[in-house]
DNA sequence: AATAGCGTTGTAAGCGTTTGCAATTAGTTA
DNA sequence: TAACTAATTGCAAACGCTTACAACGCTATT
């Protein structure tokens, strides 16, 4: 019964006297320990308040029941949604979360990476639109298991789990042909990232080839992900003629909505709009935001399930996961 | 040069044919090397690539470099912002942190905290309103400092950081009496919680009082912090015949303000709305939401700057430190 | 040239667990 | 009841690092 630095699992075995290893067993709910012993243990450890020590329990048993999240920005709702889903399954499955925000910062990405592996987490899962090649090696060479949420390798060497964003794509621009437009524009994020270049303007592309549209690229706007990029590119959207929008990401095209409000366009009426995250942004506003519809919890949730069984060394049918995307029709669009 | 589980300190000391003690000195930038050691040192370390096991670091010196970040949901884009902070102060002072969501659950709650205490964290910031006498205990009796983010303790004895929410919901509500409101509706979470109970409603009857105008109870009404409750409670309010409500959250403040112009209601002539987290939510919409503008990345940098010094046994001044507040008027209020 | 003193390095005892292996005890079977 | 198997326990060596404390070699002093 001492004051500091709480009871050992020596002060407890000594309590009941038996060894170490007995009260490691009970504690770990190990198998063979008599029904009579593991009581007594028991009730000495409620008694001297003990708590296992998980930092030394960490160290002779290699693994520290702890994984690292590695994101760009938690204050973005499209990933702290994905965060959720992840840290709940975590939970589940009683790991800890350490999280890291890079800000998609390449160098921060490998400092992220580095000082996780010091820290001996059993897994990680990494989201973000760029995977640098250093940082790639970085986590191939980790000896803990990596996989990516809602994001891409353009490789496709890393497990992940996600959408069809070239689909999704097609689908929203093909709807907004449909809906009778011939101009329709696309944003997105920097070229530079594969998810932009491989994925989301290849949807584009083959949404207008199917439709016998030719590509022009003057209807295609790179926007940082905010709202008042979004104001700022909407007035180039407003000179291209496009009539239509396809948009990466909800506070942009709110920002392109907004904007086109104010430039008096009526909408849907005048100028269309799908975005693609479906974040509380595209209910919460007036008219509300047609938006493609990602499972972004569950990709979260997949991600950690699937990095339990990697840690496991479970054997896995599939790693690289696509979930299903819907369209999710709302006030700006007319069907 | 091996291949599996990465170098230790014992394989950089015969590399270099020196010591442990000699190698965890240069590793920790400890004073007394000889440069041309300290040279050997660091070449061996960078030929083995050796990192540090932080577990094992751990163990021996009793500190993990690791917080602990209670927070009820890191979803709930006030709490995330605050989080924000925290974690950029964290890493600028070379802490890692552990992440749990609550959704506010006393039990969720205690669970976290014994859990961070076996991992054996540096120290803890806890976010939430509810702060359950257990948990309570539980906390004071964790030998990590804890500080309090956004957040007020009843009894006021944790270290805490927040705005003045008296003052805050008086000046709103003053506010809106000037605008000719004589009644003003207030809108809160459930009266258990002591910042609701204790501080916005009385910074409410305080408003009243000094207007002269008496309280009524059909003017408080208490909603969870999302949008559909704030749907839902702005019937009510209606009902009330309020034409002027301050509202805790910025989703419940959105569902209402819709709720009202879906009513056919012009905002902010024939009903003004103050809110009081004046995240993205109040701007991305039209009209924008006039808000009480908390210094919410500051309130976390600010918590977790305190808590470094906790942790460093410095004394520190004040540990009830309350922030500045102002009041960002927008479209919602006439003035 | 002997001594004190300082900067540098090594020794070894932890830190609180886990875990393979050996030892002991209990339970069966003949 | 002896012999044998299975169930319980204890032993002690890791795990990878930090940190008193001791020891060493030098230079500076007298």
């Amino acid at each position: 019964m001492q004051k500091k630095g709480s009871a050992t699992i020596y002060d407890v075995a000594n309590r009941v006297g038996v060894s170490l290893a007995t009260v490691s067993r009970v504690v770990n709910g190990n198998s063979n320990v008599r029904d009579s012993t593991k009581r007594k243990v028991l009730d000495a450890i409620e008694e001297l308040g003990y708590h296992p020590n998980a930092v030394a329990r960490g160290l002779a048993s290699k693994k520290t029941t702890t994984i690292g999240v590695v994101m760009p920005d938690m204050t973005d709702m499209y990933y702290s949604e994905l965060a959720r889903g992840i840290d709940d399954v975590a939970n589940m499955y009683h790991y800890d979360v350490l999280l890291t925000n890079t800000d998609e910062d390449p160098v921060r990405e490998t400092m992220a990476i580095n000082n996780l592996a010091s820290k001996q987490v059993d897994g990680i899962i990494f989201m973000g639109n760029e995977l640098d090649r250093e940082v790639l090696n970085k986590i191939t060479s980790a000896d803990a298991p990596v996989v990516l949420a809602g994001s891409v390798d353009a490789e496709g060497r890393l497990p992940s789990v996600n959408i069809n964003y070239v689909d999704a794509v097609d689908e929203a621009v093909t709807m907004m042909i449909k809906n009778g437009h011939e101009r329709v524009a696309l944003v997105t994020g920097p070229m530079s990232h594969a998810i932009n270049k491989l994925h989301r303007l290849e949807g584009y592309k083959s949404a207008l080839e199917k439709a016998n549209i030719p590509y022009d690229e003057s209807l295609l706007f790179v926007a940082h992900q905010d709202y008042d990029a979004g104001l700022k590119i909407a007035e180039k959207i407003l000179d291209s003629s496009a009539n239509a929008v396809v948009a990466y990401d909800d506070e942009v095209a709110l920002g392109i909505m907004n904007y086109m409000i104010d430039q008096g366009k009526n909408i849907p009426e005048d100028f269309e709009i799908i975005t693609a995250n479906n974040t509380k942004f595209a209910i919460v506003t007036r008219p509300q935001l047609t938006s493609i519809r990602q499972p972004k919890y569950d990709i979260g949730a997949v991600s950690m399930r699937m990095l339990t069984k990697l840690m496991n060394n479970e054997m896995i049918d599939e790693t690289q996961v696509q979930l299903p995307h819907t369209i999710e029709r709302r006030g700006t669009t007319i069907n």
